[in-house]
DNA sequence: ATTAGCACTCGAAGTGTTAGACTGCTAATG
DNA sequence: CATTAGCAGTCTAACACTTCGAGTGCTAAT
């Protein structure tokens, strides 16, 4: 990626922040317009011929102005964005929304959604963290019909999970009290793997409780479940999805969990942009992707991004992505720390 | 609406079931060759012309073939659809699905989503069923970090419910069972009506408790949170939906909460069908929808249904939907029941 | 009541033309 | 030597026009 003089980085990121505002290829002439530069328009004709020739823009036909291309906006994202925090009032402005929401993971992942489809312009979506060695801090059994009791787990962090189970007999609350506060003695605080291997001499009931005990806690430590999305309808109003199988997969991709989890592994903290889907994902060459992962390294991290049209706002995208996981963040260490 | 001939129902019936499978207008020649009727494409166009009068047909223009209208549609539905039951085999599948399924809610929900969507070729969506008065089985306080405590309530039918609350002054786990125990013993067995006018004398954190407690009940008689979807990629397929706009009305009606909560009320075990949106969704005059209530009426009901193109496969849809509402009847009453 | 037959309508698809939006290039310019 | 004016060349979008065939509606015959 030989370097720019620094005319042509100009022109380059004037031309990629027009095309994004219009979505139409920027002509010579409508290029003088918007950007005051006081060029003729062969001359930026002649650089905008040369940064083709660089692979940095393109011509859908010849009598048409250029728009980037992949590598364009690469060149653009890495190299001539500068600061992309976003303004301050806006900052305050999500702040105060988070803190006004109730101490839930679901409720801030649902509010993170939210935000992020909003300043972005994008669809948003946001998995739960997850504890990578959860333990158990208590398990209850509750009766709610004589034969069917009701397991509900609360894993570190306020984790709840829950679990229906039929009996052979019937028991009563208090017996099942009795049995709760025995297995709590003996397997709370311990995390999977120590639940795992301990043998303790069980009964029948005991056993099929801790059977589901680490079903339960090994779903949790690497399950596709809890996903929040929002702003699947705004992102269908841009321009480029009017072509009714690149909506369709774009749908298909931010709903399926397999796309999900294929969402790549960079260190919390830094967000990856990953433009016309990269050579991963075929069907999604029209479109970009704002990760960033959230959380604790090593101990409970979610995954958190937008998904918009390749012609998407990087700046404000990046900027919203990495304030928000920064907030998530937070709430991590804040709920699910020691 | 006038009683047609034997002839014109049958005639309708089969020009609808053609579009339906073939979504091109069907003209006398094609009906012909379809139908196997031994009339001239002559005598077809008269009758076809009738109905056209009467309003169960249309036009697209002068030299296409017929289509029904949203009238038509209605029609066939009502008077036309003898037995819509899922043959045998299939049902037999689908409970076989669901006896593979945890006993749990949430994933029943997620089941009945997939076989709804599957086998009407429409998007479905299903919503928990609401409990009208909700009782308290057992709450939990369970101490995460010196200052934060996770409460916990179990309600009837093993539905779980999850807050965080923030201590004024740090709790040890024994003095927080202690009051866990103590708030049992006053308000386990309690609907909402009597936990909200019961008055005990408490200390500052029993009334928060307490307060929250009221708070999560009452959401729970009356929330839009849990609503499983599936089939959107699907049915965004279908040719109807190479418009844009059309297509984003179907995600958008889809996605939204508003739209959900104004599904109909009808009393559990009939099904609903509402043709071209009727008047009530403006956006969606080329859907259609096939919706049931589910559960025991006057205690715990949820709704469930297929959105897809006017177009549909009637006959699949209802019959599908119905089925399904009965097996998450029995799953309501199974789990919820007394 | 049904049907054969034909005139008529309309859309889909193809062709031709034109206007104008841009570019690329060349030769002139400071 | 970078810049620019100017112009030829290219391509699209839009429109008008034509043709083809699918399909109807009607009428007169059976």
């Amino acid at each position: 990626m030989a370097d720019l003089t620094l005319r042509q980085q100009s022109i380059l990121g004037i031309v990629i922040r027009t095309y994004v505002a219009t979505a139409q290829p920027v002509s010579s002439k409508a290029f003088l317009e918007l950007s005051g530069l006081d060029f003729s328009s062969a001359t930026i004709r002649n650089e905008m011929a040369a940064l083709e020739d660089l692979g940095y823009l393109t011509h859908p036909h010849t009598s048409a102005g250029r728009m980037p291309t992949d590598k364009g906006y690469r060149y653009f994202v890495e190299r001539l964005l500068g600061d992309v925090a976003l303004p301050l009032d806006e900052r305050k402005t999500i702040r105060h929304q988070f803190h006004q929401a109730r101490l839930e993971m679901g409720q801030w992942m649902q509010l993170a959604a939210t935000v992020l489809a909003r300043t972005s312009r994008g669809a948003s979506l946001i998995t739960a963290p997850q504890i990578e060695q959860p333990y158990l801090k208590h398990l209850e059994l509750i009766s709610t019909q004589p034969k069917l009791v009701l397991l509900v787990l609360v894993l570190q962090g306020g984790v709840v999970r829950q679990q229906m189970i039929v009996l052979r007999e019937p028991m009563d609350q208090t017996a099942l009290s009795q049995l709760a506060a025995f297995l709590n003695g003996q397997y709370a605080g311990l995390d999977l793997a120590t639940v795992r291997t301990k043998s303790v001499e069980l009964g029948d009931l005991e056993t099929e409780v801790v059977r589901i005990l680490v079903q339960l806690m090994s779903a949790e430590a690497r399950q596709s479940a809890d996903v929040v999305r929002d702003g699947l309808t705004g992102v269908l109003q841009e321009p480029e999805f009017v072509n009714q199988s690149d909506a369709r997969a774009l749908v298909s991709a931010f709903e399926s969990p397999a796309f999900l989890n294929s969402l790549v592994n960079t260190p919390v903290g830094t967000v990856q942009v990953v433009i016309g889907g990269e050579g991963r994902w075929r069907e999604l060459s029209s479109c970009s992707m704002v990760l960033a992962r959230y959380g604790t390294e090593g101990f409970a991290t979610g995954t958190l991004g937008v998904l918009g049209p390749t012609r998407m706002p990087y700046d404000r995208a990046i900027g919203t992505v990495r304030y928000v996981a920064e907030l998530m963040s937070g709430m991590v260490s804040d709920l699910y720390g020691e």
